[in-house]
DNA sequence: TAGGATGAGTGACATAGGTCACATTCTGCG
DNA sequence: CGCAGAATGTGACCTATGTCACTCATCCTA
């Protein structure tokens, strides 16, 4: 499908735009392509966009001393990343986003989406519904992380994203899931 | 201060309305007074609304088996809360919200603020970033228990709000923090 | 095609934090 | 005022998970 086709569907989920609004929201991004491995955002960076991945799937993870990896989302097609804190309040990057595959993204700029939503009222909507469900998200997998221990994680996470297993190496699913990857690899060999 | 008046400051932070359309924007909630231990929304219940809090204090908890309780949010005044997946999903509430202490709030339902949304293009503004900054927090405390201990957290804590240690019991920041009340006990006794 | 990354499994041991039991305040309200 | 429940502190013990050290397999790529 053609980048901007899945953009189109993408958006009809949630908001209603004229085929000309469509053209209009679409001018606002870029096409970019990444090769896996490559860093898109790192610490300390100045953020100037967020992304909307077409192919491929990108993490956004915060290292600790640069020993300990803390994956905060894995970024498959159809999803949005960016480091949001830095985006929003315009400091320093603070946690890093890289390809796992080689990856297609479409890119837009904070100020390129301020236009967009000021001048388009059912852009500011899309956005808000994005939001919306990223925080809803969030907020789940803070109770997953109280409520439930290392185990009961690890099957919820396949559960919801089965591809992930055969995708990304099962030390960066440790890093996901807050677990070291000798644990994470005994939990599996032992539910068996 | 007046009711309308805290609202009214704490949208102007983020966004800009004009008398008249403030006036609407302000129409459209409703105050509601709530007793210490009062529950403002049931596991179970239909949510309806979310609240902006004028004063007090309320908790938004999950229950684990009735067993443990972990907290998700202490919601002070110029603050939201709901069941947010409940309300935007219009799903079955999964967390409790109940008072800490006697509390004011002002209420609106989902179906008001789509309306004042969609009515009132820099309401849908304020509403977005509202949640954005939510978003953020959230991913900034998911990073914060992945990467650090109790004790670490505590003390984070306490940095962010002071007035929490002496308004709420410590059974409940240890909720907070995702430990038991003993550890809690432990980790501040060992720190002075 | 060999050699160095990179990923993964596993045993031994260390430790943060949980659980249980009980003692000790504090506090609201009849 | 006094007492029943909350709230809190603490000791003893348990357990999940981390850490370290080593091994083995796989897969690039020179």
């Amino acid at each position: 499908m053609e980048d901007k086709e899945i953009l189109r569907q993408h958006i009809a989920k949630t908001a209603s735009l004229t085929e000309e609004e469509f053209e209009h929201f679409f001018s606002y991004f870029k096409p970019e392509s990444f090769k896996k491995g490559e860093i898109i955002i790192n610490e300390g960076d100045n953020v100037e966009k967020e992304y909307f991945v077409l192919s491929g799937c990108l993490k956004a993870f915060f290292m600790n001393d640069n020993i300990k990896m803390h994956i905060l989302q894995f970024t498959m097609p159809t999803w949005w990343t960016s480091d949001y804190a830095a985006l929003y309040n315009k400091t320093k990057a603070t946690i890093i986003i890289d390809c796992i595959s080689d990856t297609e993204v479409l890119s837009i700029t904070n100020e390129a989406r301020e236009k967009l939503c000021s001048e388009l009222h059912q852009a500011e909507y899309f956005f808000r519904w994005r939001t919306n469900k990223g925080y809803v998200a969030a907020q789940k997998r803070l109770l997953s992380f109280m409520n439930n221990d290392a185990k009961t994680r690890y099957e919820e996470l396949l559960a919801l994203y089965p591809a992930l297993y055969n995708m990304v190496p099962k030390h960066l699913i440790a890093a996901y899931l807050g677990v070291s990857r000798e644990t994470l690899s005994r939990l599996y060999n032992s539910s068996k």
